[in-house]
DNA sequence: ACAAGATATGTAATCGATTACACCAACTGG
DNA sequence: CCAGTTGGTGTAATCGATTACATATCTTGT
């Protein structure tokens, strides 16, 4: 450990008290225009810089966000995560990651990252959590520091960043159906995952709405993943009476679909219109580029963490329900294509 | 903020000093058997949990490490981040993000973020650090917490986690060599990168110990991204000599250069054989599936993180110069094939 | 039976920043 | 000329865990 100087330093070199040098560096107004030069040289003199631990301490506070997500390796999170950190940067809080997987292992309690002065607030980008591991947050104090993006628990007050779902897989099937299909199959994400529960239900409603027949195993239940995707395509083809498109609850899954749709020698979109949904990066470099629906995954994290620092800092308004439902949008590309009989 | 108990709490309910417990806690052998039964009953009825920052404060320690990356919005660091992630918190340590684009634009020094007792050790997945930066680090006493993982400064002393690039390079050439390719081209990184530059040295020097012809324009200066491969898919194009197969320095430029080249109906591996290197997640899934050198991400994060826990614990050992190398290995798919006349 | 060591525990200083409160000087208005 | 206000600064308590040192009790060997 390297001695740094601290205010005690600094104060000595300006020839003030300490209490007047923490006023200078965070509060300036409030002292003399002299004083506040003295300090300032003071400070660039002695290189003093801030102990965190200390403030954190005296302040209870720490200045720093946790963002927990299911698996740190899944690249739909990176530029949410990029979101995030910018505008947690540009407020002077530091970036703290885990991944839900941890946390069930090392038998670690959420709440005990607020308590410990971890973390002076958190932001869950998984739905899945253990509902017991919810039901525990709940009711505690510290609940107002907790929000959830993308996804969210369905029935619990927490406030959440989201994306307009039904909108989107409503977009989705009116685009397909534009485009002359009429026979639409659906892949979906997990079973139990929000995220799914909403596409679907949309889905369907969508195509009761535009009158179009809907098989009851044309809605192939899949989790997000390539695999999956590879999995449905694999169904799909075993139809007797194949679907003329699909739309998929993500990007992945669409990616996995088509793959495997190629290895088995059959085109896309010639013989089947596939959307996604996200618009993940690879999505426009795929082969053929992938129409999806877009989600600002940016805006998610910015938004996120930007409603999460107006409850750290201003914890006794009323935040309750505070819900953030970001636009989507349609991004054709050459995945679909008109239906010819 | 919610008032949770401390040290003091559990010491009364306990009855022995605030000592015993610490020592209960962080060194139970050292206590009598009766005691640490009574302290961990207080503990769990006052359901303490220590408060990090007055540990922090008291130890001079953080009980964290920072990550930094060039971009967190690139999917090729999250399997890396979740090999870190994994092993940090198996040690009870924290994992704190940032990206070097803030730093830059913040103005913050490096160095700043252990001074502030903010994190123990560093680890730098980006090579392309500002040199004056990184000079500044080197001969700073806290210089032997940092540590760089893949990319890493030509010329510093600061230890490293990075996988055989020269071999992957020449596995790749070889693998082409093998397939009967005479003509091959390479696409490279960004400019000034080690990566890039290692790559790029070991396939030239392959090139010319297998007596191949290297034509200077073969060489295509690229950036690692899908765009640039999409540009020297257009460079190839225009050859009037066209390479039979190309090595990427990237899998993100492999499937840009296919993308591209199926946009003017080229066909992978028809009209050329093309491999990546990283094989990442997509490459699988690739239309055609991607020919790649593999680095095992996971396990050069989870190096890193342990290298670095070691300088952490132990600072007076001698570190210098500790550099993993890890093994690459050539996982053939379907972009690359035998070349016919 | 007693010195010397081992074992278990308590006392209190400490880490470094923040901030309530006290204080003083300078100014204002009647 | 003085009470009251304002602005600027200092004093010292405080946040909660760790740990050097002191103390007390118990072994053990001779």
């Amino acid at each position: 450990m390297v001695k740094t100087s601290t205010l005690q330093d600094v104060a000595r070199v300006a020839n003030v008290s300490t209490a007047t040098v923490s006023r200078t560096l965070s509060n300036p107004d409030v002292v003399s225009e002299s004083t506040r030069r003295r300090v300032s040289e003071a400070v660039k003199v002695t290189g003093y810089r801030i102990n965190r631990a200390a403030r954190n301490l005296r302040t209870q506070r720490s200045y720093s966000v946790l963002v927990l997500l299911p698996d740190l390796a899944n690249p739909f999170f990176s530029t949410i995560l990029e979101g995030i950190s910018s505008h947690l940067s540009h407020e002077g809080y530091s970036l703290l990651i885990a991944s839900t997987k941890q946390i069930h292992e090392s038998g670690e309690r959420l709440i005990d990252y607020l308590d410990d002065v971890r973390a002076d607030g958190i932001i869950i980008l998984d739905g899945s959590l253990d509902p017991q591991v919810v039901e525990m947050l709940k009711d505690a104090p510290q609940a107002n520091r907790i929000l959830f993006a993308c996804e969210w628990i369905e029935g619990t007050k927490f406030p959440s960043v989201r994306c307009q779902n039904r909108n989107g897989a409503r977009t989705a099937v009116r685009h397909l159906y534009e485009l002359d299909h009429r026979k639409i199959a659906h892949v979906t994400g997990p079973k139990e995952n929000v995220l799914s529960i909403t596409r679907k239900e949309a889905f369907i409603k969508e195509m009761a709405q535009l009158n179009l027949v809907l098989k009851p195993e044309w809605i192939i239940t899949g989790d997000f993943s390539l695999a999956a995707g590879c999995l449905a395509a694999k169904t799909w083809i075993e139809f007797k009476e194949r679907p003329t498109a699909v739309f998929c609850a993500s990007d992945q899954l669409a990616i996995g679909f088509i793959s495997e749709l190629s290895r088995h020698n059959f085109k896309v979109p010639r013989d089947i219109s596939v959307i996604g949904f996200d618009d993940i990066d690879f999505a426009e470099q795929f082969i053929p580029p992938l129409t999806s629906i877009r989600q600002d995954r940016l805006m998610i994290g910015e938004t996120a963490s930007k409603m999460l620092m107006a409850r750290i800092i201003n914890p006794h308004d009323d935040h309750t329900n505070d819900t953030a439902i970001l636009p989507i949008s349609l991004v054709i590309r050459e995945s679909t294509a008109k239906y010819k009989t």
